[in-house]
DNA sequence: TCCATATCGATAAAACCTTATCGAAACTCC
DNA sequence: GGAGTTTCGATAAGGTTTTATCGATATGGA
């Protein structure tokens, strides 16, 4: 296949924009209730914190279009944003560890509006086996390579204990699944064709900790510009 | 002050840097359960599906030295690690919004082992005002500016519903709160000095079902490979 | 109608993160 | 003791993401 001119093979989207279209898809139907028709990146970018030309080029990467002094219209570019991002094509999810975690995230009414439908959760735990969470059944674990081969599950949220991790990802990885949303601490071993995303919730608050003790120690710096008050 | 030579301020780790981290203490930590004196970025590499390369970057940005041809001391590997990310000062924090997430980290055990302490709850919901949940006490709302204040409490968890967001966050701000880990999927507006960290769930699982989409069409363009099979 | 201004798209520059290269150190085995 | 090999640290090269620049275009008011 000779690489012509029009090759309408979409230039993978940076993931940090992937991260903030959601961001700009939920302000902009604010928008549309407001009436609003037409919406600046100046505006976007002002009203999440954002710069206005990463605005741009994120809507840019969707293939929504904005015309100058006006900006991009509404409508066109909520549809952009749903395309871009598939939130059309529903997809089945299969959550594995009905812990607290996972019960939580069973209840969560979200999932639905990006396109995403949690049919039912797994859990080696008897107690939980046969019982109802939020609506979703809770099945038992001996079950889920079966059931995600037949019902053809792409993905998997991974939320039991550190333990079970590589065990049930091999379970899944067997069973054909696609991508993994993992929740454990765990650097999951997979073949390269099957997508991971970690969310090491720890790890991210030991980010936000350590970032808040470096502008201590800069603020600190800056209050004692060159006065040694303590010492 | 002048730019002296030996300035001991610490270049920033870089936030990628900040979130492996944790996976190499953990795995480390395990080496030392099996008594092994030394490990190199090779093994941790390959351990957690990594570039050792970039391993021996992160190890060097705690300040851990290595020996050529021995690997890293694993004693004291973990303690720059645990003295680069803070592991051993012990933060206090609060939680607002004890629904279904927020009592999902007030069970977790898991903080304590990075030296966080979720200390109490705050919720306004008269139900669960005065309960305890996980041993953990669920304050009235109404106190939560006060005892920010007066506990000098840095860092709070927001897993309220996205409409309560921005006001909580204010009432944080003004009490004096310099740290946000956030779990709503709104931008919160916050001083500049004050520190976000946003737990966007919805946006990741977002992310992960569009790179799945990108390499089913990658994989499918490889399969069918000149071979115009449809259209 | 024309000018001032806001905004877009394209392109370039800068910053940041990842990966590669290479000499030197240290261990093993002969 | 020396050859061979692994691994480190430093530095450079390569990629990706963010930010800046600039000409073009649409609008509103003089
Ligand atoms: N709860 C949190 O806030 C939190 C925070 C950060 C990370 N995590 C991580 O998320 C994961 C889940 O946390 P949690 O608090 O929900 O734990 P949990 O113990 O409450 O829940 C784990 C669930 O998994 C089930 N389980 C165990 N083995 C299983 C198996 N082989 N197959 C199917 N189900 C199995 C258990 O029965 C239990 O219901 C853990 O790995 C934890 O480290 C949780
Ligand atoms: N549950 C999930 O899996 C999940 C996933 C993604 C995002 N989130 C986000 O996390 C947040 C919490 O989700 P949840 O499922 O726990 O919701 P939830 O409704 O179960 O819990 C929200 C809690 O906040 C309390 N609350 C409301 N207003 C408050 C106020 N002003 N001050 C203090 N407490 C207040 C409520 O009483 C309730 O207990 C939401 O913003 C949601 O969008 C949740």
């Amino acid at each position: 296949m000779s690489p012509s001119p029009n090759d309408l093979t979409p230039v993978a989207i940076p993931e940090p924009t992937l991260k903030r279209l959601p961001y700009y898809y939920k302000f902009i139907q604010g928008q549309r209730e407001a009436r609003r028709e037409f919406v600046s990146c100046t505006t976007l970018a002002e009203a999440l914190g954002l710069n206005a030309i990463q605005v741009r080029k994120d809507l840019q990467a969707t293939g929504a279009v904005g015309r100058p002094k006006v900006g991009y219209h509404v409508e066109a570019t909520l549809d952009a944003i749903e395309e871009c991002m598939g939130y059309h094509n529903t997809q089945d999810i299969f959550l594995v560890g009905a812990g607290h975690l996972g019960q939580a995230l069973l209840a969560y009414p979200g999932f639905s509006e990006f396109g995403f439908n949690v049919v039912a959760a797994f859990d080696s735990d008897p107690a939980k086996v046969g019982t109802e969470f939020a609506g979703k059944p809770i099945l038992e674990a001996s079950r889920l390579s079966d059931l995600v081969r037949r019902m053809h599950i792409q993905i998997a949220i991974l939320a039991v204990p550190a333990t079970a991790a590589q065990t049930v990802t091999d379970t899944l990885v067997q069973a054909g699944i696609r991508a993994i949303w993992n929740f454990t601490p765990t650097r999951l071993a997979v073949p390269k064709e099957v997508l991971v995303q970690d969310e090491n919730l720890l790890a991210s608050l030991s980010v936000l900790s350590k970032q808040l003790e470096n502008s201590r120690v800069k603020s600190h710096k800056e209050s004692t510009h060159g006065k040694p008050e303590e010492l």
